[in-house]
RNA sequence: GGCCCGGUGGUCAAGGGGUUAAGACACCGCCCUUUCACGGCGGUAACACGAGUUCGAUUCUCGUCCGGGUCACCA
């Protein structure tokens, strides 16, 4: 007994606090009924991709549809893959989306909450107390293999053919008595804190996850190190510590944490700390010659969640479009509350799909044309003023020169019970709407190939005759009907489309011809909308340069 | 390889012993229409395979196949 002590706290240096003592400082939180603490958890890496995004957002969900929490714990115990400025990258990430957590790390040196600290490298005391409890108890020991030795060992498994890991008569460490461990300690040899696992292979396991159900597998008896030779715990450690201290009720993760549920549950059960309730989400996936794969931060462009920013995709696209992944009933619940707040959609986690979704570009943009169409112009005024000012300083200070007049181009064919659909993101918005800008704009004079030159300049130079920009729209209209016909166009349709030997054309080409001369495009939106904007002076200026230019 | 998870149209998906197997995106056609969009109507297209249970399996069970994940002092 005085060995284990003296051992103890050989091993353990400088660890005065017991986990009691963290137990006491770190009280169940008093919640509602219902309320689910959530958390994300991420390494500083690198970018925020969505392969951490997807399960960050459903986290948020959750803890927001029960009135609970969503924490942010950054796991930094990894100080070889660490990067600088990972925990900004991920807070921007985050605050792009509109993820921000409740609690937790909040800016890279700045958090808040009162069950800090939230990053695991400040937390290193509260750990070691933990573990050297379980040495105590018989449940953890000290490992002095060295890397070789451990080497060594997994090439002897292999030729014979057993499980690969630290284990069972495997684990040599795992039977040294208290000399031996005193006599390496005193030696100064390094030193990991393994799991003393209890696990039977023979017996299994059985967990009920959120999302794939009931889940069978054997169980743990992996001697798995708990704390590092640098004293700083792996991940498995550190997740049973900070989620029971932090009072995470519900772990929610990606699926590649499956195979470890077994260990956890056994450290769970180690430390005495009551176990959360498991959702594991499949990944995002990606379709790359006819086969598929996880949605890669390395390999895919549009895994980095800032892709989606540049672009210049709303986030409320995005996250829509996650939506329609996440819950399966997502897409009913919106086409019947368009205008609804995407908090407002009650969020149920049983209807998570257990398979991996392909992610779909095609049907984000869809997504994103149907939440821009809903916007005011003043909103998508300010949208992409934002976007540009970040993205486009060239597009922004034209923006800005004028706000009114740009939110009257936004607001043309918008806002009435059938909308334009056809933006899906802000990057697409200077070349829409190029011609409004005389700074950017180049006129070019093609023509459609069923009217030549001379007939187009006929057109413009009648239709300049008797052109005014104030006409309202039906005095507009008719003013082009009536050039039709002297030109040998006719401006009834269908009289066209019954005897098309007998015309050139009808009023539709005639008003390409004009819409072309005002726009250089064949399609634009509602055409006495765009004249009205570009008002008299410039409106003729463009129909007399068109009409030069078809004249030569 | 061991252990897990998954498999309904091209994609996302509803359904869960008896259904004409929803809906959305994409695609095609028609209508509306001065262009494009929007909108409306319609169309092509699916339960991986094989056994078993059952009067009856897409649904339940088992096996096969395929896809994915995991087996670190990384998370």
């Amino acid at each position: 007994m005085e060995d284990l002590k003296l051992l103890s706290n050989l091993i353990f240096k400088n660890i005065f606090v017991g986990p009691e003592e963290y137990e006491a400082k770190y009280p169940p939180r008093a919640l509602p009924p219902g309320a689910c603490v959530t958390r994300f958890a991420p390494s500083p890496t690198g970018f925020m991709h969505m392969g951490n995004m997807f399960p960050a957002f459903v986290n948020k969900l959750i803890s927001g549809a029960t009135q609970g929490v969503f924490f942010l714990r950054i796991e930094d115990t990894d100080k070889k893959r660490e990067v600088e400025d990972g925990v900004t990258a991920i807070l921007k990430g985050l605050a792009a989306f509109g993820l921000e957590p409740d609690e937790g790390v909040v800016a890279e040196d700045e958090e808040k909450g009162a069950y800090g600290p939230y990053k695991q490298s400040q937390r290193r005391e509260i750990y070691q107390a933990f573990a050297k409890k379980l040495y105590e108890e018989g449940k953890a020991y000290p490992c002095f293999c060295t890397e070789e030795e451990l080497n060594d060992l997994r090439q002897e498994q292999e030729e014979e053919n057993v499980n690969k890991g630290y284990y069972g008569p495997w684990a040599r460490c795992s039977r040294l008595s208290f000399e031996e461990q005193k006599a390496a300690l005193d030696a100064g040899k390094p030193f990991v804190i393994r799991l003393r696992s209890a696990g039977d292979p023979e017996k299994r396991i059985v967990f009920k996850d959120l999302i794939k159900g009931e889940i069978k597998m054997p169980q743990n008896t992996m001697d798995v190190v708990l704390l590092k030779t640098d004293g700083i715990p792996t991940y498995h450690f550190a997740h049973a510590v900070d989620d029971h201290l932090m009072g995470t009720t519900h772990v929610i993760r990606g699926d590649e944490w499956i195979s470890s549920v077994a260990l956890h549950v056994e450290l769970f059960a180690a430390c005495g700390f009551k176990l959360p309730k498991y959702a594991h989400i499949a990944p995002l996936m990606k379709e790359e010659d006819g086969s598929r794969r996880k949605l890669s931060k390395r390999l895919d462009p549009e895994a980095a969640v800032m892709y989606f920013v540049e672009k210049g995709y709303p986030k409320e696209s995005v996250l829509e479009y996650l939506l329609t992944l996440i819950n399966s009933n997502f897409e009913q619940w919106r086409s019947a509350n368009r205008t609804a707040a995407l908090t407002d959609f009650p969020f149920k986690i049983k209807k998570m799909s257990a398979g991996g979704a392909l992610f779909d570009l095609v049907k984000l943009n869809d997504v994103s044309k149907n939440v821009i169409s809903f916007m005011s112009a003043d909103e998508v005024y300010d949208k992409a003023l934002a976007w540009a000012r970040e993205y486009d300083p060239l597009y922004h200070e034209l923006l800005l020169a004028d706000p009114d007049y740009s939110k009257k181009i936004f607001a043309i064919d918008r806002g009435g019970k059938k909308p334009r659909k056809d933006i899906a993101l802000w990057s697409e918005l200077k070349d829409y709407t190029v011609y409004f800008f005389d700074e950017i704009y180049e006129p070019q004079y093609d023509l459609p190939d069923n009217i030549s030159p001379k007939d187009a300049a006929a057109i413009l130079e009648s239709y300049l005759e008797v052109f005014n920009a104030q006409d309202d729209r039906e005095t507009w209209f008719s003013k082009i009907k009536d050039i039709c016909l002297p030109l040998g166009f006719t401006p009834n349709v269908k009289e066209y489309r019954k005897n098309p030997e007998a015309y050139k054309g009808h009023v539709g080409h005639v008003s390409s011809v004009i819409r072309l001369a005002l726009t250089s495009r064949q399609n634009t939106p509602d055409l006495h909308s765009i004249i009205a904007l570009l008002g008299n002076d410039r409106a003729r200026q463009r129909l007399g340069d068109a009409l030069k230019y078809h004249s030569k």
